[in-house]
DNA sequence: GCACGTTGTTAAACTGTTTAACTAGATCGA
DNA sequence: TCGATCTAGTTAAACAGTTTAACAACGTGC
């Protein structure tokens, strides 16, 4: 056309060129070779003899537009396997439609089947609500870096759930104003406002102590870990109220770290025994550390559960498979993970009140407890 | 600069109004109440006095634009703590900068240390190349619906790392053409030309069937699993083939599938036993089968390593735990996810060439072996 | 016959960035 | 001194959608 002799000024306009009958933008763009480049609003539009306005209507369900006309385009985006660009759906909009899922910087945290529970009803729940999962890992230059506020203000996620958090985790703090949304996953934090779902670690504990002391045993130790983490405490808490309230003398000398894992158990269990050898009962603060306190005792040659009984806290798949089975406490982790998730969409679309849900756990029998022996 | 006589014809102009110095369109939207939206390009550049174009070329090290200016620039965008959101930069450029992950669709997946092996090395990898790990989970409705096409249509994704998928996932087809970039973890397809990396598994059982041979057995059961994993075939067609070169009649009924679980294990144990009372070793195809097998032998009252030897095959955590402590193939997990994503972005950034990448395994000695007994 | 409301659609502005094309001014060789 | 080449920027057009003010067409009510 007549522009080559444009004198042109054009500090004013900026005018793209409009979309005329004869030459549409779409038209131009998609020639009969490249077949490659998805479709866009665009094409749909020119093929359906629209605005993009009526098609973006159209799939965002805008009551303004007729029925007739919803079911004409539908048809043709259809037809055409139009998918929309979620990139530029989330430049316009105020969603990305990702939710952010933050791990501990452990070496191998992934490998875990704690945190594997609790990812697996987060991926559930948030695909079945249209969300996406992005994971990141808390690693200290991760936090000094300011990233975790960085992946909102980039428009990375609309919100984050964190797992295997602990007091000392300042950057929670950050999010306290409910700025950014998020929740925290089968933890609770009293020094920090913040949503959480959890798994009710007190009651459970509860119903171990009560089993135990049903059974006659008086002479409990407990093998414990990583106070700092409150449901944890909220389990040590517990085994020592309810051990004060049965008579018994309350004493340090009962507890010991183990470091939640096999070896860490296997060392308390010896040195809790080594301490007190009329220990007729180890309550331990997950299955790992039960497990290894188990190996321990047949090695030293205690039997289980006829001389001393053991309970775990978890319910983690190996837990009914080891000799003797372990009886342990049921987390119901995949179902603290799912609601986790879903507060946290609540809360991207808008509710404002802070939510603290707690999920019932319950007390699985096996084979590792028994009446405490008579000696 | 004459543009009022313009003879355009009115239709093509659609015309914006043109950033003019008197009112500027940042300045008109950054108002001293709305402290509360993000910092943009434009918010930096009126800030600076210079036009967006700078401050991106200066974000993304541009040598057009001077040292001098890049110093200032670079120092305003410091001070007022801008962050580019990475929607537009996406949708604007090529890259998403991300990559998803895809896990297959098993009730809790990611509850599977094996799978968190390999993804702690995808996403510590992706992390240290700039790039964020997106999951997903290969259902059947997913596929059904083209959703793995979908991602990136969509731009969720810029490559796709599949993981513990077989011979049935067909969607696989769907990107042997190149036009989306995927590589394939731990695993290999030979009907499908796609990118790899693997651990080496037939090597490993070279490995495991030398060891064995030269401890002197020769009656040796082999426990496997998911025949239709091409790796898992490796494996079992290592130890048909050195059994056979080594005298012994290659038979089905020495080799019994334990698919891959503790109980599946213990059951394929007590099978091949009551057939053939003569094995004095016990290969398995992975860690699990081998625990479930040590658990079948300690109850019958069969002693480990002096009358059965076991052979696992993963190193997991609790391989070195158990008792007796397990010998098995050590695989490279973590270094493969790692490797797998290296090669990903390569493909992502361009590279062309098809890779097979093929990482060693050795085999880790522990207790549960010993020499063949002699009855 | 005209103001008014409803309905359906469109044009234009907007999201925040990248990049190709352009330009003013300095440098330089012929 | 002129034109070519460089340098260091600017401009405007993408990218692909959403949102909203405006508007046309149509049916009512008075």
């Amino acid at each position: 056309m007549s522009d080559t002799t444009l004198p042109r000024s054009t500090s004013r306009v900026i005018a793209a060129k409009a979309t005329e009958p004869g030459e549409p933008r779409s038209t131009s763009r998609r020639t009969f070779d490249d077949a490659r480049k998805p479709i866009s609003l665009r094409d749909v539009a020119a093929e359906a003899k629209v605005s993009v306005a009526t098609v973006s209507m159209v799939l965002n369900d805008n009551p303004r537009i007729s029925r007739a006309t919803h079911l004409r385009i539908s048809r043709i985006i259809e037809r055409m396997g139009y998918q929309p660009n979620r990139l530029a759906q989330s430049l316009s909009s105020r969603y990305t439609r990702v939710l952010g899922v933050m791990l501990p910087a452990l070496r191998h945290a992934f490998a875990d089947a704690y945190f594997g529970e609790l990812i697996s009803g987060i991926c559930d729940r948030a695909g079945k609500m249209g969300f996406k999962i992005m994971l990141e890992q808390a690693k200290p230059e991760f936090v000094k870096e300011r990233k975790h506020i960085h992946i909102f203000e980039r428009r990375y996620v609309d919100g984050l759930l964190v797992l295997g958090m602990n007091d000392r985790h300042h950057f929670l703090e950050d999010f306290a104003d409910g700025r950014y949304p998020l929740c925290v996953v089968d933890n609770k934090f009293n020094q920090w406002k913040l949503d959480h779902a959890v798994c009710d670690y007190a009651g459970g504990a509860e119903q171990v102590m009560n089993y135990l002391l049903q059974l006659g045993h008086r002479h409990i130790g407990c093998i414990y870990a990583a106070p700092e983490i409150q449901t944890a405490a909220d389990v040590l808490h517990v085994y020592r109220k309810r051990l004060g309230d049965s008579g018994h003398e309350v004493d340090d000398s009962w507890a010991q770290d183990g470091r939640f894992t096999d070896e860490g158990g296997a060392a308390a269990a010896a040195a809790l025994l080594k301490r007190h050898p009329e220990i007729t009962a180890l309550f331990c603060g997950n299955d790992k550390m039960a497990i290894g306190a188990q190996h321990y005792l047949a090695n030293a040659g205690i039997r289980v559960p006829e001389e001393v009984s053991v309970v775990g806290f978890d319910n983690m798949q190996n837990a009914a498979f080891v000799t003797p089975s372990l009886t342990t406490v049921h987390l119901p982790l995949y179902q603290v993970g799912a609601l986790a998730c879903e507060r946290l969409i609540d809360r991207v679309r808008g509710r404002a009140e802070r939510v603290a849900e707690v999920l019932p756990t319950h007390l699985v029998v096996r084979n590792s407890t028994a009446m405490a022996r008579q000696s």
